[in-house]
DNA sequence: ATCGGTTGGTTGCCATAGCAACAAAATTTT
DNA sequence: AAAATTTTGTTGCTATGGCAACCAACCGAT
């Protein structure tokens, strides 16, 4: 396990150097600690003491349910961070419990420390600053891109609109989707067989066909149409 | 003009007093702006310079569509900031234009003041920066709110969880909503008359009743479980 | 090759919510 | 107070999408 290399995956550190990170260490007060599968990191309510960081293994974010039941709202992959936002926010409790899928290993980082001015008067604690900034402003912007999926009303114009949106992002006009269709209609709030009808309908239009992961766009202006006069 | 209790509304300045708001005027390179009603004060895609708070007026922030429409999204009242967020991402360039709805005063701040060593070594500056975090992580819960509400696919389940909610936050069975039906139609993104005709089905199951803004809920256990179970 | 397991496709039926259109209050303006 | 405007209630019709259920294809492991 390289720990720089994990941790430059992470917006907080990306755009570190190795012996910064190692400096910043003690700054942050890092601690690592091992765990088994199953073991429950984040308690739904629990105040936050601390930012984790999965350096090995992955987890799993969940809701309960009045009922008691729980559900799946996330997952944390290696890099991936918990408590970064619940940490600055006046209750400072997690909005969501993190179970862990697998035997993992946790980074954990002092939540003040990170505004506290250094006292070894570190100066890449301001770039740090700044990431952390960006890491919570850039959330937004994703959770504005995500509300606008579900914004749209019709099936048609919210598959029209992701697949422009992938279109646009990976500028060919054969796009990988990076879901299943069951993430995908999760992603998108619907059910995955209407999802899947109104594709059957927009081949059928000559807009798209598709083979699994991979979809090729045939009328991007038309997909364009769809996805812009989508409400 | 009070300008430091206008500055009290907001998230960044609550919890100073006004000899230190005075104080971090410039290190924040505090400057004001008077501007008349309809001026664009951001524009859509253009780059983020400086955060600005509404002192006096109002405004609207405003989507451009692909086919040169604007689609109102949100408003600014007294208090209101707007390039907070946008200016700590990566972009830095507006995700939506503000155009202000009548003669409106303006106060600007600098963005990188905020993350950068105060010169005068001003000990409020560290509470700012806190403050701005804070601004940031509580409008990821409140935007994880909004989020739920969408997600529920039923117009009774949407309904009962926007009551019940409001139940809890007021701690009444008589709870105000603060919305008129057009726009609480429009925050649970239905039609107007589709929940119109929902909430006349719920008051005849004698769930609640109502009239105008003010709703009474008459029976709660059944209105959380219907908020509960709600996907 | 055969067997489970997963993923994707397909269908019919039905409840639901959108929409248009209008009616009735209620509130504001003159 | 009357008029105008906004807000809310009401309705019928229809398109849409959820759901259950099933089938087909694919994939990895024995």
């Amino acid at each position: 396990m390289n720990i720089f290399r994990i941790l430059k995956k992470n917006r907080l550190f990306c755009d570190f150097d190795d012996r910064e990170i190692n400096k910043m260490f003690d700054c942050l007060h890092g601690h690592i600690h091992k765990y088994s599968r199953g073991r429950v990191v984040a308690e739904e309510g629990q105040p936050v003491e601390e930012i984790g960081i999965i350096l090995e293994g992955s987890a799993v974010k969940f809701l309960r349910k009045p009922d008691g039941s729980l559900v799946n709202c996330g997952e944390l992959e290696v890099g991936d961070m918990f408590g970064e936002v619940e940490g600055y926010t006046r209750e400072k409790a997690f909005t969501t419990s993190v179970v862990l899928a697998e035997d993992s290993t946790v980074l954990y980082i002092s939540i003040p420390s990170i505004v506290k001015q250094c006292q070894n008067n570190c100066p890449h604690h301001q770039k740090l600053l700044e990431n952390m900034l960006s890491c919570l402003a850039e959330r937004i912007d994703l959770m504005n891109t995500d509300q606008k999926y579900l914004k749209i009303k019709s099936m048609r114009g919210k598959i029209s609109k992701l697949f422009y949106d992938k279109f646009l992002q990976q500028g060919t006009t054969t796009i990988h989707l990076g879901f299943n269709r069951n993430e995908m209609a999760e992603y998108l709030n619907v059910s995955r067989p209407s999802m899947s009808r109104e594709m059957i309908n927009m081949k059928n239009d000559g807009i798209i066909s598709y083979r699994k992961d991979e979809i090729i766009i045939h009328d991007p202006d038309k997909l364009k149409e769809l996805a812009d006069c989508a409400k």
